[in-house]
DNA sequence: CAGTTCAGTTGTACTATGCAACCGGAGCAG
DNA sequence: CTGCTCCGGTTGCATAGTACAACTGAACTG
């Protein structure tokens, strides 16, 4: 059984070999980059660890937002998020602003210092990406940029029927 | 200096705004994808990590390796593929055979049960992509498949010239 | 006002990892 | 053979990141 094999009706197209190879290349080639970003998250930059580039990287899109929204947005337990935040804030990349309308909240705010280190860790992953880029023709650039986004949108919200 | 900054002749194209743009938008992907990937990496399969289905999957290609150069390939302390394998053998997933030749070296040997557990995770991480690739159009699949090749692919071997 | 809900913190535990120190066999020089 | 060194591997720390559960304090609800 390898290929049409689904009677679904999923609306999925059966697959042929080559499909089945792909398909088999990418999960490899997927594992391979999730072994080496896992092995260079860490050490991505001196300053910021991943998660943090991360959470620094939406407060930057969402000009400020809580812990908890943070917390929802990447799955990871608030208790984590609290601790990252308090690092970030002891590092005085962010700082916190008890929200007058609900004393329980604190919107995290970056600050200039945050700002700065956040261009600069962007800008240096930019660079590196740029030069591992650097001789792909602009038509794979942007095919590969389109795949990539596809496969991360993934699962797609449960567009209620 | 957005684009043609580039007098060196590197053999790197010059980059217009859509060239930019779509690295930009694969550092995007790629960080997001790297942090899903960290987030599941442990919960990846209730039997095997992510680094330990990359060990197994090693054993299995190279027919039984030595734990230094499961480091070395990996870029692992070798303290770190030391209490990995004591964890997979006392799971009795490999064993560990002593070289005949040479007392200090433990030749790693995937058991029966290892590799049974490494093609039941194998499938079932099949399956996974396959469902989520599945209605990707062949040619798509084949096209982000090289460009994932190609991505990782690099470092090249310093080709000696 | 009392009970409930919610944001966030803290205590505890566990996993993965690296570095450094160590152990024991192998290989080599004399 | 002896002693030194090299090397594969283990073990003792230390650290980072994470989750879960219990807690605190504020805000909402009836």
């Amino acid at each position: 059984m390898s290929a049409a094999e689904r009677p679904d009706g999923s609306g999925a197209v059966s697959r042929g070999a080559a499909g089945e190879a792909a398909v088999e290349t990418i999960q490899r080639e997927m594992t391979i980059f999730a072994r080496r970003a896992r092995a260079s998250a860490g050490r991505m930059h001196p300053e910021l660890s991943l998660v943090s580039y991360t959470l620094l990287g939406h407060l930057e899109e969402s000009g400020g937002c809580r812990a908890t929204d943070l917390a929802a947005h990447y799955a990871l337990d608030k208790s984590t998020v609290s601790r990252q935040v308090a690092a970030l804030e002891r590092a005085a990349l962010i700082e916190r602003r008890v929200d007058p309308d609900d004393h329980r909240v604190q919107v995290l705010h970056l600050t200039g210092a945050g700002r700065r280190i956040l261009a600069q860790v962007t800008e240096s992953r930019r660079a590196a990406f740029r030069e591992r880029l650097a001789d792909w023709p602009e038509d794979d650039l942007e095919r590969f940029a389109a795949y990539l986004t596809r496969y991360n949108d993934w699962p797609r919200p449960p567009e209620d029927a």
